[in-house]
Formats: C-alpha cells, structure tokens, sequence
DNA sequence: TTGATAATTAACCAACTGGTACATTCATCA
DNA sequence: TGATGAATGTACCAGTTGGTTAATTATCAA
C-alpha cells in the first residue's frame, strides 16, 4: 500500500501519482471499448474521460487529437489480433486437419472479439483513412498468408488440395465466412428472425464453415 | 422553362414551387448518400440540406428528426434491395445453373450497391437499433428466403443437392462471401496490398465464391 | 537540495450541430 | 375570389464537443 491510498479519498486536492504508462494505458483501454461501441463519430472524448482515472487533458497530452487517439486504438487492436493469430501450430497437423483447425480457430476468434470486428467495421466505413496513417501497420500484412501458404503447399505437394488456390483467396473466404457471421449479426437477426429461431445462435455454425472451406480446398 | 426560371437569380425573394414530392425524394436522396458515407453519427443534417434545393427546416417538416431521417433512408434502401431482388426468374432453370445464378447475380449486385452495403454496415454498427424501429422492415423478410427454397427443393428432388441443408444456411454462406468483399475492401486492401497487386481486382473473384456455393451445396 | 522537466488538474472557449420560432407564400376548394 | 391549411425560407438558439490555457505537482538527475 503506497502513501498515497492511505490518504481520505475525497481529499480532492491532495496526493497525485504520476504513472505514465498506466494513464496512457487506461486510456487507450476505456477509448477502444468506447470507440468499438460507437465508431469515430459517435464516440465522445469526454465520455472517454470520465470512464478513466484521469483527465481529459492527459488523452490530448498522450494522443493529441481524437483521432490519433483512434488511430493509437486501432493500431493496438491490430497488434493483439496478430499476436494471438501466430500462437497456432499447424505444421504439426496432416494439411486437412490443419485447415479445419485453422477454420475453427479462426471462427471462435472472430466470435469472441466482437469488440476487433467492430473496430474493423468502423475503419471500413471510413475507408480505412485511419488505419492507412498508421505505419505500425504494414508490418503485420505477411503473417497470416504466410500460415496459409506453408499449409496449403504441403496438401498440395501429398495430393490433398485442389491446385491453383492462393493463400489471399483462402484467407478471405475463411475470414468473411467467419467475420459476417459476427458483423452482420443484428440487421440479418431482424430480418430473418422469426424464420431462425435459435436464439442467440449464429445463422453460420461452425461445423458449416469447416464443411464450406474443406470442400472447397481440398482435392475432388 | 417555367415563369420562375426566366426570372433572374439573384432574385432572392420570389417566386417558390411547391412540390412535396419531389422535395421528400431529394431530401430522401441526398441524406441516403450523406448517412451511407459517413454514418449516422458522421452525417450532418446542415450538409445534407445544403446538397439540396430546399432546407434545413424541410428536413424536419417531412422526417422530424435526424433519426427520423435515417430511419426513412433505412427504409428506401431495404425497399428498393427487395424489389430488385424479386426481379430474378430463377425456376426457368435447372437448379444447379439457378444456384450459380442467383450466386452471380448477389455478386454482382453487391459489388454494384456499395451505398447500400454502407449502409448496413453503419447499421450494424449501431446493433440495428434503427432498423429494429422500421415497421416496414418486418415484411421483407422471407422473399429472399422463399426463393433459394424453391431451388433447394428442386435440386434436392433431382438428387443434384445434397440434403439437410436450410435456405437461412445457403442465403448466409452467399451473402457473408460476396457482402465481405465489398464491406471490408479498405482494411484487407491495406495489409494485403502488397501482396495483391491486382490493381482494383477484389480478394474473392466471382468465379472463386460461385464454384465454393457449388461445391458446398452440390451432392458429391 | 535544487532546478528542470514530465505529468496532471481544473476551468474555460469557440465552433459546431440538431432543432425551432415565426413569418410568408403556394395550392386548393368552396 | 378569398380563406384555409400545407409547404417553405430565414434567422436564430441552446447544448454539445473537440480542443486549449494556465497554473500546479511529482520526479529525478546533478
């Protein structure tokens, strides 16, 4: 217990701690829950604020506008997403196995960080303006075409996936089957609810994309 | 020309046309344009009014408010999607080419209507808060529907489908591949343009989405 | 200890933005 | 024709919002 807890807290004048890293951390944590639940335009700095230990002042101090806050945001939000994507060991696994993992992982993921998906969403609706500024960015473009491309050469290579595919076209099959299931959610649970009435259930499950992908890789 | 075009522009104070309808289909138009580019929060009512020919008050003469509007534009967006969607004559055909059809067809039709798919990107953005107020909304649902169970039943009869499958299932699987493409075009651009140097080419080629629908629905 | 710099607070502001009050003109029908 | 309601234009407003000014406190190297 430091000096400072000791202290009354309604004493509003005394006692501050200076802790860089963990206001700017703070912030940046609260901004993405705020910035996911509402876009760039529908988020408000002080709302931000006054969900933070800190002042509204520090997010100008540390990020300078709201828009390098956002940018902060999207850039951290990427970073995660790709530090949990390389933590997969699929050259272990026979090439079609490895697939429906990559499949199945890859939907679970999307599934349980709707939070990335609508941060994803928001950046789509400004043309992705905000995510080109970032430089940290173009870093993270290889990795998970990479995966793919050691996988699917090995099936090729043993004569159990078609020929001809690329690695961008896999990715991007496995990637909007999984991601409009999160991302269109509410508008198709609205237009198609009462001819779907599974609750809270996805219109895509996850035995179907697997399907959906393995039928379409592997060799006929 | 009319009596009120003769007279000179700087003229500020005479002559006025009253024609509700065609003010309530600008006003309709333009804010559809406005709301599909930078969202609901983004949008701002004095720029959709200045884009028109009449004003900020007739905005809130004939929708009440900037929900109100939204909604409206919501509405007429779904409306018109239906309508050109009923326009497909899909029976005339043996169901395996009705199902490449109706694949290229949404393709095509997806890749063509980017406002729309703006649209409802921003809508799920807000958890379809404002289409879940449209009353009009709750009729279109099932056409879409109705009409990949006609062609289901039929492939299924003639043994060319496989079985088991629900038309929710087949409208998902072709709408998330050919929604994607469009919605997330800006983002998947940035980190994968390096490698995808097709210029303006999409990441999932009609052909790709077409032969995967096939093969996923097709009986082996 | 001290002095320079980094971190933080609180009050403040100008521009923006959704919405409105009010006066006025058009269209229509008795 | 005239009067009544619908349609429209102008000017305005109050609350919000991103951003700032200026003063204060913590931290740490010399």
């Amino acid at each position: 217990m430091t000096k400072s807890q000791s202290l009354s807290k309604s004493q509003t004048s005394r006692s501050r701690t200076n802790d860089p890293e963990r206001t700017m951390a703070e912030i940046l944590n609260v901004a993405t829950k705020e910035f996911a639940d509402k876009g760039l335009a529908g988020a408000r700095i002080d709302e931000i604020a006054d969900a933070t230990r800190t002042s509204k002042r520090m997010i100008y101090y540390y990020f300078g506008s709201k828009d390098g806050l956002y940018v902060a945001v999207l850039e951290a939000a990427y970073g995660r997403m790709r530090q949990i994507e390389s933590n997969l060991h699929l050259s272990d696994l026979e090439p079609e196995d490895a697939l429906r993992r990559l499949v199945e992982f890859t939907y679970d993921h999307h599934q349980s960080n709707e939070q990335f998906i609508r941060l994803v969403m928001s950046e789509n609706v400004q043309r992705g303006e905000y995510l080109a500024q970032s430089k940290e960015i173009q870093k993270l473009n290889g990795s998970a075409l990479q995966t793919i491309q050691d996988l699917y050469t090995r099936g090729v290579k043993k004569g159990v996936f078609k020929k001809n595919l690329t690695p961008l076209e896999i990715h991007s099959a496995i990637s909007a089957l999984t991601f409009f299931n999160v991302s269109n959610q509410h508008t198709f649970g609205l237009i198609f609810k009462s001819t779907a009435p599974q609750g809270k259930a996805q219109t895509l499950k996850k035995s179907q994309v697997v399907d959906m992908m393995v039928s379409y890789v592997c060799a006929t």
